[in-house]
DNA sequence: AAAAGGGACAACCGCTGTGTT
DNA sequence: AAACACAGCGGTTGTCCCTTT
C-alpha cells in the first residue's frame, strides 16, 4: 500500500483563499514549478502537493484563458474527442490556454448534452463511425498520430470542418499533428 | 419572496505511467 | 527485475449560483 502523498490531518481542503493563492503564486514565481511534494511546506501552505499542482495548473497559471469557449474551440474539441475519446490532457494540449479539467467540464456540461439532443448528433455519430472505420482499416488504428491523420482525411472528404465563426481566434492550433503535450504547452507558454 | 432543481465549475480521489535506486 | 517515489490523468463529488415554480 502506497503512503498518502501528504499528512491529511494537517492539510486544508476545499476552496482556496486569496492568501493561499498568493502564497502559491509568489513561491512559483520565485522558484518555478516542480517538486510539488515539498512545495506546500516550502511555500508555507497547509495543502497537499497535489492540491497545489491542480490549483496552479487549472486556475492560477498566468497563460490561462478565463473567457468562455468559442465556437471554433468547441468544434475542435468535438473533432478531437471523436478521435481520442476522453483523453482530456491530449485534447487540452491542442487548445492554448485551456486545461484538461476545463475541457472535461465543458464537454460534460455543454457539448455532450448538445450533441445528445441536437441534430448535430446525427452528423457526429456518422463522423465518429467514419473515423473509426477508416482508422480500423489502418494497421495502427490505436496510434493517435494515425487517427489524427485519418481524421483530417475524413474531414477533407466531408468538405472540411464546420465554418469557423467570425470570432475565430488565431492562436487555436488547428493543425492536428500530434506532438508531445508537455513540450507543446511549454512552447505555447513561452510565446506568451 | 422563498424553496427546489439544475447547471457550471473547482477540487478531491484513486489509479497509472515513468523515472530512479 | 523489483520496489519505490513522484507527477499526471480521468472520474467523481461538492459547492455555489442562477433559473424556475
Amino acid at each position: 500500500m502506497r503512503k498518502p502523498c501528504c499528512d491529511k490531518q494537517h492539510t486544508n481542503k476545499g476552496a482556496w483563499s486569496q492568501q493561499e493563492d498568493q502564497k502559491l503564486i509568489d513561491y512559483i514565481q520565485k522558484h518555478g514549478e516542480g517538486c510539488w511534494r515539498s512545495l506546500p511546506q516550502a511555500a508555507g501552505l497547509l495543502r497537499c502537493g497535489k492540491s497545489c499542482r491542480l490549483r496552479w495548473r487549472n486556475y492560477l497559471r498566468p497563460d490561462l484563458k478565463r473567457d468562455g469557449f468559442g465556437e471554433d474551440e468547441e468544434d475542435l474539441i468535438i473533432r478531437l474527442h471523436a478521435l481520442l475519446g476522453n483523453r482530456w490532457s491530449l485534447i487540452a494540449g491542442r487548445l492554448p490556454g485551456r486545461t484538461d479539467n476545463e475541457v472535461k467540464n465543458y464537454w460534460n456540461s455543454h457539448i455532450r448534452k448538445k450533441l445528445e439532443s441536437s441534430h448535430r448528433n446525427i452528423g457526429f455519430t456518422r463522423l465518429r463511425a467514419e473515423i473509426s472505420s477508416a482508422a480500423r482499416s489502418k494497421s495502427q488504428a490505436n496510434d493517435p498520430e494515425t487517427l489524427l491523420a485519418v481524421n483530417n482525411q475524413v474531414f477533407d472528404s466531408n468538405g472540411g470542418k464546420p465554418e469557423p465563426s467570425n470570432k475565430s481566434s488565431s492562436d487555436i492550433n488547428l493543425d492536428l499533428t500530434l506532438s508531445i503535450p508537455s513540450k507543446n504547452k511549454q512552447e505555447s507558454s513561452e510565446e506568451n
